[in-house]
DNA sequence: GGGCCAATACTG
DNA sequence: CAGTAT
DNA sequence: GCCC
């Protein structure tokens, strides 16, 4: 993989005149991303991919400056290694890898050689790494209060349950904890989209214009789902919109018994733009499911679509290929003359809209290939 | 030594 | 605002 | 963590 960054880098120096800066770099790495259409095939390198995503869960859970910029670089390392084609047998070779520096360059021969890490080993033996992860796989619970909670002296789920130390749980933290193991599973695709047939039924019963389209792991294409991710609009042609399905729809799917308990609610039933978080479930016997229901603007349906398919390293992608050709990429649609601090890089002006209501006209001003959802897959 | 893969919503 | 989430 |  890596004569293509070195021919990327060529190019960009060219073009701009100087040398080019890690941002480009790092921006010319993922900015194709997006536009590589080759499959992904068999990794010959997969167990050093599995041990170096366990580094990853690892850091994910825990508190501290360093671990969110490990978690991005062993990312960036993993999605390279996967790229190769060649086994990995030396350091040269594993460092030779964008993204793959010294350190993970001597964990990967560790790999090879062992099948294992040395420091994957410190880690998973300490008791604070374990705890932080069990109590961060609560719902509502991130690295910084499990680590607090740790510090309190809190060690298990029955710790947590029994309020030792006086810890307080917020409504969505206790129903979390409460269906900690259902909510660590993911579903089979066909119950996902069971359970969204019902929802459409009884959305179509509320307004017969809407359209429903189940998102996210799901429209990928994928055999199994994290959650359910349901987005909603209506075409407003006719001068009606989808203003207050929310106040209509949430009550009717409680009252079915398929909405189980919110997470939490949008913060004006009546707005067109509306995002509601709970759990539901198939019947009384099925597992607890994250469900997201999203209502979107007609207008922004496309970008919508595009966001809410993901996947997240293919949409952060397309965002950086945006905003590299001086357009900015969100969940509304794809705007120009956007402006932004050169400091902070805060958007102070919004700019204007440019292409919302397909996924089509959004890859096709960016210039990137159509691609239907189930090739939009880039992590793993 | 310092910046890095976004942008935005909800809760307390 | 900080923390958690998508 | 990596890269400049």
């Amino acid at each position: 993989m890596s004569w293509l960054y070195q021919r990327q880098r060529k190019t960009a120096k060219k073009r701009l005149g100087h040398p080019t800066s890690w941002r480009m770099v790092n921006l010319l790495h993922l900015r194709w991303i997006c536009k590589d259409q080759r499959p992904i095939g068999p990794c010959v390198n997969q167990d050093i991919v599995d041990e170096l995503n366990k580094l990853v869960g690892i850091h994910e859970s825990r508190l501290g400056g360093d671990d969110k910029w490990k978690v991005l670089q062993y990312r960036k390392a993993i999605s390279s290694i996967r790229k190769e084609t060649a086994r990995i047998t030396s350091l040269s070779q594993a460092q030779g890898l964008f993204g793959v520096g010294k350190k993970t360059a001597t964990k990967i021969m560790e790999i090879v050689e062992n099948g294992k890490t040395k420091r994957l080993e410190y880690e998973e033996q300490l008791d604070d790494t374990r705890v932080c992860k069990l109590f961060s796989a609560i719902y509502g619970v991130g690295p910084r209060l499990a680590w607090q909670w740790y510090q309190l002296g809190l060690r298990t789920l029955q710790d947590v349950r029994e309020g030792k130390a006086g810890v307080k749980l917020t409504p969505a933290q206790r129903i979390g904890l409460e269906h900690y193991d259902d909510l660590q599973l993911r579903m089979p695709r066909e119950e996902a989209g069971v359970i969204f047939g019902r929802i459409k039924e009884i959305a179509l019963a509320i307004d017969p214009e809407l359209d429903l389209q189940l998102m996210g792991s799901y429209r990928r294409g994928q055999p199994n789902c994290g959650d359910i991710d349901i987005l909603i609009t209506r075409p407003d042609m006719d001068g009606r919109t989808h203003k207050g399905i929310m106040r209509k729809l949430l009550p009717a799917l409680h009252e079915k018994d398929i909405l189980t308990k919110d997470l939490s609610m949008p913060h004006d039933l009546d707005d067109l733009e509306a995002k509601y978080m709970g759990l539901c479930r198939l019947g009384p016997d099925g597992k607890m499911r994250r469900i997201d229901i999203l209502a979107v603007p007609y207008a922004s349906w496309g970008a919508a679509l595009l966001y809410f398919t993901g996947d997240d390293i293919f949409n952060r992608s397309m965002r950086l290929l945006a905003s590299s050709k001086g357009y900015s990429l969100n969940q509304r649609g794809l705007y120009k003359n956007v402006v932004r601090d050169p400091k902070t890089r805060v958007k102070t002006v919004t700019g204007t809209l440019i292409a919302s209501r397909t996924e089509e006209d959004i890859f096709a001003i960016l210039g990137v290939p159509w691609q239907e959802p189930a090739q939009r897959r880039r992590a793993k």
